[in-house]
DNA sequence: CAAGGAGCCGCTCATATGAGCGCGAGCGCG
DNA sequence: CGCGCTCGCGCTCATATGAGCGGCTCCTTG
């Protein structure tokens, strides 16, 4: 293209696409017709001159993002980009994309459902701001560390500024007449009564094979493993077990301190964040479920998701 | 703005920018109203999500370049850039961007008239395709030098593959009778014949103040130089000399071979180069005088001659 | 020279789009 | 509680735009 030309288009281009003049202004100020100024932006960009980039932020996969979306029927996808796969790593990213998530979609009636775990820890510890909100805790105390749901729950209302919900008791108990008596107890009763008017909950996804679950380590010490094993169980979402093809398999209900699938089920927007080599199957069946509304995982897990599935 | 309404935007400004799409047809492919994809666009412009540029030569001011053309009613100009300021190396730079003007705008019907001088020789320098066209000396030879009219006659006509007619004999000479003579003689009366005919010229522009002229030289020479300047000329465009308001001032047609100030006036283009700051006040007066349709110049020059006349 | 084809132009008419408006939800305040 | 405010939404209607067409010129080819 001879630059006489070049200075045409070029102009043409900045007076469209900069000053935002329509092609019916540019034709009638430079005299020609709007078809000839069509032609020209149609050249501009064709021949490259015009190049039109769609800035993305350094850590999440658009694409994958909207195609997970698009693929599980889901109502929010994030596939975060790690520049790492250990664990930690993928943990700490993960945790910062779900705590963006909750700024953004948090408003100030939401009645914020929390469960715990790693992830989750890393989702509290990156949370700035957040609308006021109360916070539930949907499940036990799976681990005595730090990392219990309690300690979460209480630095994301700490930052909301809404009231909490904690339950101070085991995730997963000896007997269901444990388990009974412990829900009678007013604090955790409490609780419990809020489950059906939660209307966000962030949950992890807990792999059984490969086991990558708290709840799978407190069932073995439970010795319930055996028979949870037998009866296919491939992921977790709180305290619901589910297999391969998402059914819901096997129970901990009777013994188990958290909401019920049920409640679950009726949760407007269930997130889980769920990420790292090992758990890419239980992701895949909790997908399948139909209980998990949003997800936000690791961008290499979301291309296996989305390969296997093709 | 949170992570999902990135990815979302993110995602209807590729499909609406990078695939094409409409906006109602990413509206429907959503589920949303077009109005709603509208306002995500008009976000995404806002945010800096979606940057547009303009790719620019190096070598060109695409903004100088067009407003030169607007304030002075010019069919064509280009302003080009410099990576500084000695004359050769302007008159190099403005020589290729001579040549690839005439490489796109030179059709093969045409008539190309042709002056001498260094940045015109620098022209034909870096001419490398030429549509076929018959290629007319304008004015005689007004230096003994490689930069003389017939080198670069020959030159372009080579490249061309096209017919050359050239004038072997000194631009200005001594008395009106010698002028006539030699305007009789056979090649030189056919070159002047075929004047009328040019379709596009290039032409050099001279100042006579301050003075950077071949004519400007010859003349004082030639003894004619106080009676001129006392005239008022400011430039010269072939053997025509005009004072700073572009008026036709004095006269050298007696005792030069050249085309005439009408003849001039009668080529459909004629594209003038020149440039550097010695030639500043020149090219005002040449734009001035409208013999001058289209103008190659270097950026400084062109952004002098946009502020004295804003 | 006639026929045919390529390239450029501007038209028609159906479609896409933008400006501006009114509605209804959520929110703060007296 | 009732009021007004703001905001996000989708509507109407006038305008901008694109697809496809036919006319024109120029050039090639038989």
């Amino acid at each position: 293209m001879g630059p006489d030309e070049l200075v045409r288009i070029s102009h043409v281009a900045r007076r469209h696409y900069v000053d935002g003049l329509t092609k019916i202004e540019i034709a009638d100020e430079l005299g020609v017709s709007r078809f000839k100024i069509a032609r020209m932006l149609e050249d501009a960009l064709e021949k490259g001159l015009v190049k039109i980039t769609i800035e993305a932020p350094d850590s999440l996969d658009l694409d994958l993002s909207m195609r997970l979306r698009a693929r599980f029927g889901l109502t929010r996808a994030l596939a975060v980009i790690t520049p790492g796969t250990t664990p930690d790593l993928i943990q700490d990213r993960l945790g910062r994309a779900a705590a963006d998530l909750l700024s953004e979609i948090v408003t100030d009636g939401d009645v914020l459902g929390l469960t715990a775990g790693r992830t989750l820890t890393a989702m509290a510890g990156h949370l700035r701001t957040l609308a006021t909100c109360e916070v539930v805790q949907l499940a036990g105390v799976a681990a005595p560390t730090p990392e219990n749901g309690v300690e979460v729950i209480r630095q994301v209302s700490r930052i909301s500024g809404g009231r909490s919900r904690a339950i101070f008791a085991p995730l997963l108990v000896e007997s269901p007449a444990t388990a009974s008596a412990l829900r009678r107890e007013p604090g955790i009763l409490e609780t419990f009564r809020r489950f059906d008017s939660v209307t966000k909950a962030v949950v992890a996804i807990g792999s059984w094979s490969p086991p990558d679950s708290q709840l799978y380590d407190n069932a073995g010490r439970a010795g319930m493993l055996d028979e949870l094993l037998a009866a296919g169980v491939k992921a977790e979402i709180c305290a619901t077990l589910v297999n391969e093809s998402g059914a819901v398999v096997g129970s901990v209900a009777e013994r188990s301190l958290a909401v019920s699938t049920e409640q679950l089920r009726r949760i407007p927007e269930v997130i889980a964040v769920a990420g790292g080599p090992s758990k890419t199957g239980a992701v895949a069946a909790a997908l399948q479920s139909g209980i998990v509304d949003s997800l936000v995982t690791d961008a290499a897990l979301a291309r296996r998701l989305l390969e296997t599935s093709a």
